[in-house]
DNA sequence: GCTCCTGAGTGAATCGGTTAAGCAACAACT
DNA sequence: AGTTGTTGCTTAACCGATTCACTCAGGAGC
């Protein structure tokens, strides 16, 4: 038989299992929620019936109703992104614990889609949505979003919004990073990939500039370079790097995947990190610890983002009227072998 | 301000709209659907008091009528893991195209959870479900659940049911991967990871003797080591391989991820793969480009695989009794670093 | 003038649950 | 006996859309 029969059981609802049962809609109803109005014989029977006839409770339906559904939206650029994949994960398991499914819409950073996926999410009455907005989302069209639904953001800085959120500690990685650089003894540092519009990078933009500052080393435009995120953005940027006056001996990266893409630019350049070159990232995304070298970064726990944002929503939905919670996860830098050579000159 | 209002917008329902614009609901619903028996200048009234009002439309609400809900269930494992990862986001991206959204839960591969997670979805009234079983799912059971709802199974290898199924070629993929390596000279070849209940596990082996056979090499049950689908489940293996008499020389890995474990393996028993040994694996998830050194697989297209079932969820939605449509993704040998060497004799 | 269309819109049932209000039967108490 | 309470269940309204069957004007045809 290759040909598919297409027939489908027809649907069993409520009111077959009260037949069954001998006993009203409301009865059946009452007696699966374990209303105590119930007696225990006739909960029973109803069970039974349940049973017996294969009964499917119909959640859309009662979700109509009760105006609950149970479901939670989650809207970022892209699932692929392993850090978003671990985030993911762990708002998927914190919600299934408490019953509540996980519908999954991506924007590409594009705003228009983000937009798009945000409707259909409206539509699709989520109870709550977390989201990932895009760099150029405006803090007005989130406050609107509030009107709609619980939202919980995956970045801290819309700091003007009353809003539940959870992020990184941008601020306190990126010295962190830039520290150790400098302790290794490199004053030429780089700051490399993200768009001037992205509110995480520029942040952490200014925690690096600040840190040197503390350090008394002058920031130098030529070695802030703006680029895509993505491996191809930190390989090109490497060439530009290369071509300062005085070239930088190490490079704080925007993401983890820029500083693999910054590697593979050395290497194409005769260099290698933690050799010729240090070279830091931001996330610790799985790979980072396999890549040779391993790769020195900020690690940020995004399954731990993915549950705290999750419990932040679930918390909200409990109780509306919350006080507002800004989480900030700690990081910390795993020392790996891209940043183990100390400094030495650079070949001009 | 730091405390919610908790205050969200009444909901606009349709009833509002029509009474906006001085029509009945049904006209309302008509307007909206683009129904030719409103007149344009109505019609425009409805879209007017729609924009006016800022009405969302409720899918939900709408479903319970047309019983469509425009969701479609996916049930893997794990999100975390790059291969589902990529499959998730191919087929969310080929379903948003269709204005379906995807809900997502992870089974862990415990039978248990997979039982609760379709139920999830069936409650919430999916109109079909993509799904890869666990190793031990029954076929029965797939069975009885399609009287559900339609399904799409991530393995070919329930043929006894007629059911839409997109897989990896497993047989020519092996075939290829083990040939590759007897090229290179070696005749000991082993084949790391998984467990015996695992369908997809048993197809590879099978190919793997099959192919040995073919080239006259006998099958040595020594080199054929069972254990979990993780980089530990790889490493540990490598200590088994070590100490079979004659030791191989080759290892055939189940996955990626077990390839990697045995390159870490090897490494701490003082050899490198690619130099002292040849590693391949099963996948071409993004880090098997990136190890070092980075290894030879057998590249299936997760993202591709994901696109497939969407397609062919989408088609038996539009046609419920399509011909049933298995299809074999092509797969094909990547060659890297990890299988460069030619064959060179163990240090017994 | 009368019937018959046709085009445009409406009323009401419907999907499958939940829940407020009501009611019958019986026990307990004055 | 009459009032009051409880227990256990039922009736019917309701959630927000869709859709079938119907109405009602106005125009065409005779």
């Amino acid at each position: 038989m290759t040909k598919s029969r297409g027939k489908r059981r027809q649907k069993v609802t409520l009111q077959h299992v009260a037949d069954a049962a001998k006993v009203s809609k409301a009865t059946a109803s009452l007696a699966l929620n374990n209303n105590p109005r119930i007696s225990e014989p006739t909960r029973q029977r109803v069970l039974d019936a349940v049973e017996a006839l294969g009964y499917v409770y119909n959640q859309r339906a009662a979700s109509l109703r009760t105006q609950r559904s149970y479901t939670i939206g989650l809207v970022f650029k892209d699932v692929s992104n392993p850090f978003n994949a671990e985030l993911t994960s762990g708002a998927e398991s914190q919600l299934a614990d408490h019953n509540y499914s996980l519908v999954l819409a991506t924007t590409n950073d594009n705003l228009e889609k983000q937009a798009r996926m945000v409707k259909t999410m409206l539509e699709r009455d989520v109870d709550g949505l977390i989201l990932a907005p895009t760099a150029t989302t405006a803090a007005a069209s989130l406050q609107s979003l509030m009107d709609f639904c619980p939202l919980v953001l995956l970045t801290p800085y819309y700091e003007s919004l009353a809003v539940d959120c959870v992020g990184m500690d941008d601020a306190n990685g990126t010295a962190r990073a830039v520290e150790h650089l400098i302790r290794q003894g490199h004053r030429r540092i780089a700051f490399v990939g993200g768009f001037a519009t992205d509110l995480t990078r520029q942040r952490r933009l200014q925690s690096y500039r600040g840190t040197l500052q503390r350090h008394n080393i002058e920031f130098d435009p030529a070695l802030r370079i703006a680029g895509p995120v993505s491996r191809r953005g930190g390989y090109d940027a490497v060439h530009q790097l290369l071509s300062v006056p005085r070239p930088p001996s190490a490079a704080y990266c925007y993401s983890d995947v820029i500083a693999f893409g910054v590697m593979l630019g050395l290497r194409a350049a005769g260099m290698e990190a933690g050799r010729d070159f240090a070279v830091i990232g931001f996330d610790d995304v799985p790979e980072a610890s396999l890549w040779h070298p391993s790769l020195t970064t900020v690690s940020n726990d995004p399954r731990g983002l993915g549950e705290q944002a999750a419990q932040l929503m679930l918390r909200r939905l409990a109780t509306a009227d919350a006080t507002i919670k800004r989480v900030i996860m700690p990081s910390h830098l795993v020392l790996r072998d891209s940043t183990a050579a100390p400094v030495h000159e650079m070949p001009s």
